[in-house]
DNA sequence: ATAAACAGTGGAGTATAGGCAACAGTCAAG
DNA sequence: CTTGACTGTTGCCTATACTCCACTGTTTAT
């Protein structure tokens, strides 16, 4: 199929999808070329978007999900190799949700102590939130 | 005090604070300069760096911290202008944290899959999680 | 007097994931 | 036969938060 329907098919755009190209996350070579220079997809190449589309909702970057890619072309996409990467993915996630409630906790205490110490009086003071450690 | 000792106490490089400059979050007149040109920089601007430090650390970027210290300069960073703001981060971080908690487990539920679905007679299968929904 | 250390400016580069515009060739329909 | 739709390539632009480099001027130390 030509990229218009590939277009169609995947809901990604055609400069999406030209810059997973240029980086190597799909590739055609020269005989996936009709006459006219236009390129032709296969459905691999669709399968392997929707790869795309799951490990990028997984969280991976696009250099992760090229690696993963090469482990498939290079037929050593097993499930020990994969899963030992996934759940790197379920660590580093595990840190970040960690980091995120942490800051969130700061933040509200930050707002109940904000909202404790305004002075009522002088309801247009800056708040210290801004200027000091509380 | 000029850049050098700015530096110094507030943790800061010269590039950042340049870059904060440069982008408004802090600001020096024609007059904060001496004669050889060196800017003079006030311990406003050193309270100000560290209000910086702590909102980055609270998750803000640097264009909500140029605005909350908008709203000190304006003297409108009373407490309710300021709470409202930060009660809108906590509700972000709260998505974010959701979201994040919601993708941990469909990988870790993709891995428990996969790690049932792998054939033992044949390890080096391609892993089912790379090139289907499993 | 000269070199090191410090200050200033401007601009380019980094990483991430595309978006958008320009320009040219190709194809299908009226 | 021309117009519009589609395809191809190239390259610049966006946002975020710096970092580094080059080049120049100033101050300080020897």
């Amino acid at each position: 199929m030509l990229i218009g329907q590939l277009v169609k098919e995947t809901g990604l755009t055609k400069d999406t999808i030209r810059y997973y190209e240029k980086h190597g996350l799909i590739s055609i070579g020269r005989k996936e070329r009709r006459d006219n220079n236009y390129k032709e997809y296969s459905d691999v190449m669709k399968t392997r978007l929707f790869t795309v589309k799951r490990l990028k909702n997984f969280g991976f970057t696009l250099n992760e999900i090229a690696d993963l890619l090469n482990l498939i072309d290079v037929n050593e996409a097993s499930c020990g190799n994969v899963s030992h990467k996934i759940e790197e993915k379920v660590t580093l996630l595990d840190g970040k949700i960690r980091e995120l409630i942490s800051i969130r906790a700061v933040l509200f205490n930050s707002l109940k102590k904000c909202n404790d110490n305004c002075n009522p009086s002088n309801p247009e003071d800056n708040c210290p939130i801004l200027i000091s450690d509380l």
